[in-house]
Order: structure tokens, then sequence, then C-alpha cells
DNA sequence: CTGAATCCCGAGTGATACTG
DNA sequence: CAGTATCACTCGGGATTCAG
């Protein structure tokens, strides 16, 4: 068990140090990623296959562009959700996979689609 | 214990409903609203306050318009996190107040804040 | 193959004025 | 008091093109 705050004392003092512009910011940041068009499918593309490229991603989620790929990828590597494996080959070779923490996200999508009665 | 899906039959099937575009969608549109910019601000005043006037909140929370608060408000209605009261006097009364559902939002928010190593 | 650069549109957000 | 109506602005998201 880690030494972090209680859910008591969480909901005592909830947003007391959220409510402050920066914390509040990052937690409103990492919301908006995860609401973000194509991140949902990203994410349950690598969760069933744990490594793929980035071609591969762009095939099996029908609709990305290259852009907005690379920008959501990006993205989610910033916030330690996925990381990132490159070869230096020509051409090109680039691998995809959730990290230790990025598989913990699936708790979250379950807690969330639990509250809203999908589950 | 209700008889929904575990988190272990979750996991294998994450997102198999989830990624229909109108079950995705939804999914998508509460983080998006839990994500928006005065979404948090609200929760937190009324997590504090049990209930509170339409005005009281505009007092609360620094920087927010009319357009914005009575905006959010009503997402939030929809998606049944809070409740609205209203008295026919005049002038006008309204209460907002976290519903039973509502209230149980905290523990996601309680969930991504720990996720984020915040607490 | 894996993106970056550019341009464009619509949605989210905001300022102001107004009403029952 | 508790909003709505309207207009303006910014930014996320998309189409296209191009490069290492």
């Amino acid at each position: 068990m880690e030494n972090r705050m209680t859910i008591e004392k969480y909901i005592q003092n909830q947003a007391i140090s959220d409510i402050e512009d920066n914390c509040l910011k990052s937690t409103q940041d990492f919301l908006k990623l995860l609401s973000s068009k194509w991140t949902i499918n990203i994410l349950y593309v690598l969760n069933k296959n744990s490594i793929k490229r980035f071609g591969e991603l762009k095939k099996e989620i029908p609709g990305i562009t290259s852009v907005m790929l690379s920008s959501t990828l990006r993205k989610l590597e910033k916030f330690d959700v996925i990381s990132r494996k490159q070869f230096n080959s020509i051409p090109p070779q680039v691998e995809y996979f959730l990290t230790e923490k990025g598989k913990k996200l699936i708790f979250i999508f379950y807690e969330i689609d639990t509250w809203l009665g999908k589950i």
C-alpha cells in the first residue's frame, strides 16, 4: 500500500490543492486528452496487442490521419501512458506500447463506464 | 455487490462495446464535460456546501460568466451529476446540489489524481 | 514508413447586452 | 436573481502536401 492520501481525507480536501491553478490544470489537461477524439481507440488497440507500429495503428483505426495519430501519440507519451521504441532503420520503424502506468489507466475507464451505468 | 462486469472481464472486453460509435461517444462526451473549463470548480463548491444558488456559485467561482455557468450546470444535470430545484418566487431562486450519483464522482477524481501522482 | 508543415473549419469559450 | 441572445475569438481537429 502506498503512503498516499486516503479517500476520506481526499473528500475533505478535494481540490484544495486541485483548485490551485497549476494543479487543477494538469487534471483538466489529462481529462481533455482522454476525451479527445482518438485516444480511446488508440488505447484499445494497444491494450489488445501490446505492441503496434505506427502504420499498424493507422490501419486499425479507421478514419484517423497521420497528423492526429502522431499528435495523440505524443501527448499520450508525455503523460507516460505509452512508450516509443524507435529503430533507426530504413525504412524507419517505430513501435508503440502501453507503459505499466498506462496499463493501470484501464481501471479508470472501468470506473467511469461503471459510473455511467454501461457495465 | 452489483451484478456488473468484473474488472477482469472488462479488461478483456474493454471497448468491445465501447468501441461501438454511440457507446464510445457517450464516454467521450462525459470526459469532455469533466475536462471542460469550469466543471471541477463547480463540483468543488457543491461538494463543500451541499446546496448553492446560481448567484452564490457565480460569486465563489472567480472569472466565470453567467453563460458558462448556466451551460455547464445544464450539462452536469443531463448526466445526473447535479440536480436543480426551482422556486417560483420573485425574484427567482434556483438551488443546485450534487445527486447521490454525483457524490460518487469524487471517487473517479480520486483515482485520476492518484494515477497522476498528485496524492 | 513515419511523421512534420501548412492551411482551413467548426466547436468551445468569452464579452456584452437584455429579459421575466 | 437567474438566466438567454448575440457576436467575436481561440483552439482542437482535419485535408493536403512534403521530407528524412
